[in-house]
DNA sequence: CTCCAGGCGCCTT
DNA sequence: AAGGCGCATGGA
């Protein structure tokens, strides 16, 4: 029989899918780990996740007929088999493919994505996550919990954090990047339709994601990478420069234009998921090696 | 204590 | 065009 209102869990089918890896490789902030389980809020709900042989199975607040949001955020459907194949057949990516078999990239909601990331700089990751946990439980909505459930809390929307002052961004430890998030949530407040950015070429959204104060080449390419699929963005932070420096020019030094530059044309088609393989990589094995 | 973190904006050359 | 510096905050 099928229960007319949806269930509460569903169990979606999957192979090569490293859940920890993928929650947890700095493209969001806000899963938790609890016992063998994820929990987040997505686009308003609140989830937990738990990775068993052959399923992920989903948990959600409230009986839900409709999982389609949860799968585009996992990207479920994704043939990542045909994605590793366009990786360049190097020594440093073939390390990186086996050290994060079934790592994935997300599709996340393009504001808490953007407004993640202007928080993001000069951050260590754990500082980040402090930041935005801080910023939704003090001004993000209250949403649906099960039973036995520490109150939880949307991200808040443009609308919301532009009608803040500074201060209160201060207050939640982003210091000098406070100004930069609510110009930016003003704009985007005042012309929401500014984010649909599907339909543009890389380029054009590159362009148009940096007209945002706080917004530069490294921030936008996280979000059109994370946020909007387009997997030709190539994010270069510290690390991932350190990596092209050291396993592509013999440790000389380039600078963030040839680094570029040398991404488009070496790591092909997904070159943004090849990154966020070198990125995790880099950050997980242990210090000195390689 | 110092160094650095999933950078950016602005100011010099 | 290209490079240097200050910016808040806190972990290592």
């Amino acid at each position: 029989m099928k229960e007319p209102y949806g269930m509460r869990t569903a169990a979606f089918a999957v192979g090569d899918y490293d859940l920890e890896a993928t929650l947890n490789s700095g493209q969001a902030f806000r899963w938790t780990r609890c016992g063998e389980s994820w929990a987040s809020v997505v686009r308003g709900q609140w989830v937990r996740l738990r990775r068993f042989e052959n399923v992920i199975q989903a948990e959600v607040a409230l009986p839900t007929k409709d999982w389609a949001w949860l799968r585009a955020y996992l990207q479920l459907d994704l043939d990542l088999a045909s994605v590793l194949r366009t990786f360049p057949h190097d020594g440093p990516m073939k390390s990186a493919m086996e050290t994060c078999r079934g790592l994935r990239l997300l599709r996340q909601e393009p504001w808490e994505c953007l407004a993640s990331f202007i928080v993001s700089s000069t951050k260590q990751i754990v500082q980040i996550r402090q930041v935005i946990s801080a910023l939704c439980s003090r001004f993000g909505a209250p949403v649906a919990v099960p039973q036995g459930i520490a109150q939880e809390h949307a991200f808040p929307s443009p609308m919301v954090i532009a009608s803040l002052e500074e201060a209160d961004l201060r207050a939640c430890k982003m210091g000098f990047r406070a100004p930069y998030l609510l110009e930016t949530a003003r704009q985007i407040a005042a012309n929401p339709s500014i984010l649909n950015l599907e339909d543009l070429s890389v380029e054009a959204a590159r362009s148009r994601l940096m007209e945002f104060p706080g917004v530069g080449r490294k921030i936008a390419d996280c979000v059109l990478l994370f946020a909007y699929g387009m997997q030709a963005a190539f994010p270069v932070d510290v690390w991932v420069a350190r990596a092209l420096r050291d396993l592509y020019f013999r440790g000389q030094r380039q600078s963030l234009a040839q680094l570029n530059s040398f991404a488009l044309d070496y790591f092909g088609p997904f070159a943004g998921y090849a990154q966020q393989y070198l990125f995790h990589w880099m950050r997980t094995r242990p210090r000195g090696e390689g």
